[in-house]
DNA sequence: ATGGGGTCCGTACCATGGTACGGAGTCAAG
DNA sequence: CTTGACTCCGTACCATGGTACGGACCCCAT
């Protein structure tokens, strides 16, 4: 056997899993609560009770799908959902298709909102930065 | 005189305001409860103590903003100051400025990181439609 | 073997942005 | 002058996504 083989899994603390995740502890474990990420049976590997959990690139890859997602827009309801759709190789590929497609239409929404909405600040920061006449009309700055 | 000048302000009563601005009846409470509506003084014009509460168009107006600086990224809070910014004409047109390009910062950012996840998205989508073979890999969608 | 830092777990609390409820008052139409 | 819709106001509740706390336990170094 190559030592490739033998090399298991980091084999994280809880902590090291959120570091890795860039979240803090509590985060891991609401996460957990609300069944995204798994929490890992204690290894009594050999006779002897570990009573702390151990984690690895499994859960450190989940964490950042997590949080990768939730910047995608993703409620975590929905994030839950995409993880069901992974794991079951049910080729439930259509409706994680649909999901895709759902967002996409979202986030074009919120984009082009954002953009708009930006137009408007930048207007906005030149009227009140310029002049001493201009009137910095806050209240009509997103008027179209 | 004019019937433009006599013309007065609409004279909504709350509700009327909740739907000129697209919100419920509650919501306006609310925002009357957290200093961006103002509540209008009972109009006791002729002796007669009317009970009930009549806005109008400035009040429209307000709400219009508050909804639009929402969708512009701005929380409950940041539109409270730009409310009173606006109210003063103490000319702190540079706080304005500054709040303004600050919220584009914010925007350009979070636009960006929209974009991002909507060509992973998009890619996720491609990946989970065709093929038969394809993986569909959810969870390694976000890994740039 | 003892101390200190990390873990475990339940439960409580927080911020944001609303939404709902209930009782009393008001107003216009019939 | 009653009825029914709407208003007013306080207070309570909700969903989302965490964050904090406290007591018990564990584990490793000294």
């Amino acid at each position: 056997m190559s030592s490739q083989m033998l090399a298991r899994t980091p084999s994280l603390t809880i902590a090291g899993l959120a570091r890795a995740g860039g979240v803090g502890v509590e985060t891991v474990r609401y996460y957990q609560r609300r069944g995204l990420i798994e929490t890992p049976r204690r290894h009594n590997g050999a006779g002897r009770g570990g009573a702390i959990r151990h984690y690895g690139d499994a859960h450190v890859r989940r964490l950042r799908f997590i949080r990768a997602a939730q910047a995608a827009g993703f409620t975590l309801e929905q994030i839950g959902e995409l993880l069901a759709l992974d794991a079951s190789h049910d080729r439930d590929r259509d409706r994680a298709r649909a999901l895709a497609q759902e967002q996409i239409a979202a986030l074009d929404a919120r984009i082009a909102a954002l953009e708009e909405a930006r137009a408007a600040l930048h207007k906005l920061a030149r009227a009140c930065g310029e002049g001493d006449a201009g009137r910095c009309p806050i209240l009509t700055a997103f008027d179209s």
